[in-house]
DNA sequence: ATATGTTGTTCCACTTAGTGAAACTGTGAT
DNA sequence: ATCACAGTTTCACTAAGTGGAACAACATAT
C-alpha cells in the first residue's frame, strides 16, 4: 500500500464530530478510515454543514466498514474501525439489522452484510445498457484470452467494477461487481482517466498527489505514459504498478456527449499474459470491442 | 401485481414517526412503500424502539426508493415516494450526495445512484465461494439451454439475485445481481422455500397470507405442489405464476449445516423453453449442478 | 409581461431523537 | 472465584434533526 505523505495524519479523520475528542487516537485503525473515505478532508468541509445528516453518514460508515474485510464484524471491531463509540455502534447495527441490511451470525455473534444490500445497487446495474450489450463479448473475450475482463466506472478517485468476466480456470484476482481498485495504478483507471477533461484530470491529479505523496512523481510519469499509449494505439498496458504480479490492458469507453463514462480492461497474473499478447492480441480486441459499443451509448 | 388484502392500508406505512400526521395520505404513492419495506408493520414495532435510529432509516429509504424506478428522481418525487417532507428529503439527498452515493444529473436536475453503492455490496459477493465455484457452470448452462441461469438468496420474504448468467441472444428478462423477485411466485423462491425448516416456512407463509390476501389460497396450493415436485425429482417448474410469459425451473442449494442457503434456477420466456425441455433436460442438469456444488459449501 | 405551477432551498421555533461516558450484564476462559 | 472482554443499557445533556411555512428560481402558459 502506498506510503502516505509526511504531513500529519491527524486532520483527515473519519467523522469525529462535536468535541473532536482525542479518544479517536485510540480508535481509528490507521489507514482503514482513509481508505474508506477515499477522499481527504471530507469531514472537515462537512463539519459546519447544517444540511449534513451525521446519523445517516455514521450508519453508512458502518456498512462501508465491511469492505475489504471478509470476516463478520462485531460491535467492538466496528467501533475500532469507524472510530465511533461503542454505544453508538450498538444502536446503528441494531438499526441496520432491523432494516435487514445486517444479519447477526449466530455462530460468531457478529454481523454480516446481507443480500439486501445488493438490491440497493441493482438500479445502477440495470440502468446501464452498456453492461447488457457488452456482457456476451466480454465473456467470450475472457475465455479466449484467459484473462479477467472487466467494465468499470468511477467513484470519486477510484474505479468500481460494474461487471467482470472470469475465464474458467482463474481463481486468483477474483474481482467482481462492486470491487474498488485504484484509478492511478490500474489499466482500467488510466483508460478512464484518458477520457476526462483536462480540468477533471487536474483535480484528480491533485487528489493523487496528496494521497501518494513521495510516490506521486513516478506514478504521474507512469500515468502520463499510459495516456500517451492510448493516444497512440487506443489501449494502455500496465504491468505490476497495482499489484506486483498483475498486468493488464485497458481501453476507454465514452459516449459522444459524455453522459456515459466507462472503461474496459483485461487483466490477470503475469504468467497468464505476455506483454506481447496484450499488445498484439488483447489490446486491439478490446479497442475493437470499445469501438463497436461506442455508437450504442449516449 | 398481487391484489392486496382488503384490510385498511393505513397502518402499514413507512416511517411516519412523531405525530403520525395524516399528511401522508397525500404522499406515499400506494403500493410503493409496501413493496420497499417488504415487511408488514415493521415501522409499528420500531416506533417505540429507543435503539432505532430513524435518521439512518430515512436515509436508506431514500436509496431504496430508486429500486424499480429506472429514471433519476428529484427531491419532490422522493418526497412523494417515501412520504417524507420535502425539507427532510432535501437534507438527506444532500448528505447522500456528499457521501458519493447519489449524483445529481445536471441535465435533469435529479438524483441518480452512483456505482459507489455497488462497492457496499461487494463484500456480500466476494465472501460467497459458491458464486465463484458455480459461475462457469452457470454460464455454460445458460448458453446451452438458452435460458437465464441465476443464483439467488433470501432477503426477508423475497429473493435477491446473487448472480445471473444470460444466454447470448436474450434481451428480455434482464434480471441481474441485486434483482428482487417474489419468493412465493418464482421457481427460485420455491426451491429456496423447500430447504427451510418447517417453522421458518410457516412464518413466511404468514407473511404471504397477509401480502397476497385473496390470492393466497391458490398460491399456497401452487407452492405446496412445487415443494412436492422437488421432493419427487429435485426441481420444481413454475410456469407463468410470476410473470405471464415466463417459465422456469428451480433447485435448492443448501449446505449440510445450514450455514449457506441458496437456490438456483433457469428461466426465460415461454417460447425459449418447452415444459418438456425443462423437465427432461434443464431440471436434471440444474439438480446435477446443485449436487456437485453441495459438498464444497459449508 | 404577468400570472401560474413547478421544484428545490432556507428559516426558524421546537423538542425529541441521538449521543457518549460510565455503569452494568453476560459469557468464557483460567 | 476471578479476570477479561464483548455488548447493552442507563442517564443527563443538548445540539442535531425535524417539518411547516415562507422563499427563491425557473419554466410554461396566457
Amino acid at each position: 500500500m502506498a506510503k502516505r505523505p509526511a504531513k500529519s495524519s491527524g486532520p483527515s479523520e473519519t467523522p469525529p464530530k462535536r468535541d473532536a475528542g482525542e479518544a479517536n487516537a485510540k480508535h481509528a485503525s490507521s489507514s482503514a478510515v482513509q481508505l474508506i473515505y477515499d477522499d481527504q478532508d471530507l469531514s472537515e468541509t462537512l463539519k459546519n454543514d447544517p444540511k449534513f445528516n451525521w446519523s445517516l453518514a455514521r450508519g453508512l460508515e458502518i456498512l462501508r466498514a465491511f469492505s475489504g474485510r471478509p470476516a463478520p464484524l462485531g460491535n467492538t471491531e466496528l467501533s475500532e474501525i469507524t472510530g465511533l463509540p461503542k454505544a453508538t455502534v450498538s444502536r446503528l447495527t441494531h438499526t441496520l439489522n432491523q432494516l435487514g441490511f445486517l444479519a447477526l451470525n449466530p455462530r460468531l455473534g457478529k454481523f454480516e452484510l446481507t443480500p439486501a444490500i445488493l438490491a440497493l445497487g441493482y438500479p445502477v446495474l440495470s440502468s446501464m445498457k452498456t453492461r447488457a450489450l457488452s456482457k456476451g463479448y466480454m465473456e467470450d473475450l475472457a475465455r479466449e484470452v484467459g484473462l479477467t475482463v472487466a467494465l468499470g466506472s468511477r467513484d470519486r478517485s477510484s474505479m468500481i467494477y460494474v461487471d467482470a468476466c472470469h475465464p474458467l480456470g482463474m481463481m486468483s484476482l477474483r474481482l467482481d461487481v462492486g470491487s474498488r481498485v485504484e484509478m492511478a495504478k490500474t489499466s482500467l483507471g488510466r483508460a478512464f482517466l484518458w477520457g476526462l477533461s483536462e480540468m477533471e484530470r487536474a483535480i484528480l491529479f491533485n487528489t493523487f498527489e496528496r494521497r501518494y505523496g513521495a510516490e506521486w512523481p513516478a506514478l504521474k510519469e507512469a500515468i502520463e505514459s499510459s495516456l500517451a499509449q492510448i493516444d497512440a494505439c487506443g489501449f494502455c498496458i500496465v504491468d505490476g504498478d497495482w499489484q506486483d504480479d498483475t498486468r493488464g490492458v485497458g481501453v476507454p469507453l465514452f459516449s459522444e456527449d459524455g453522459s456515459v463514462a466507462l472503461a474496459l480492461n483485461a487483466a490477470g497474473p503475469r504468467f497468464a499474459a505476455t506483454i506481447e499478447a496484450l499488445e498484439q492480441d488483447v489490446g486491439p480486441r478490446l479497442v475493437h470491442l470499445s469501438r463497436s459499443l461506442q455508437p450504442m451509448l449516449g
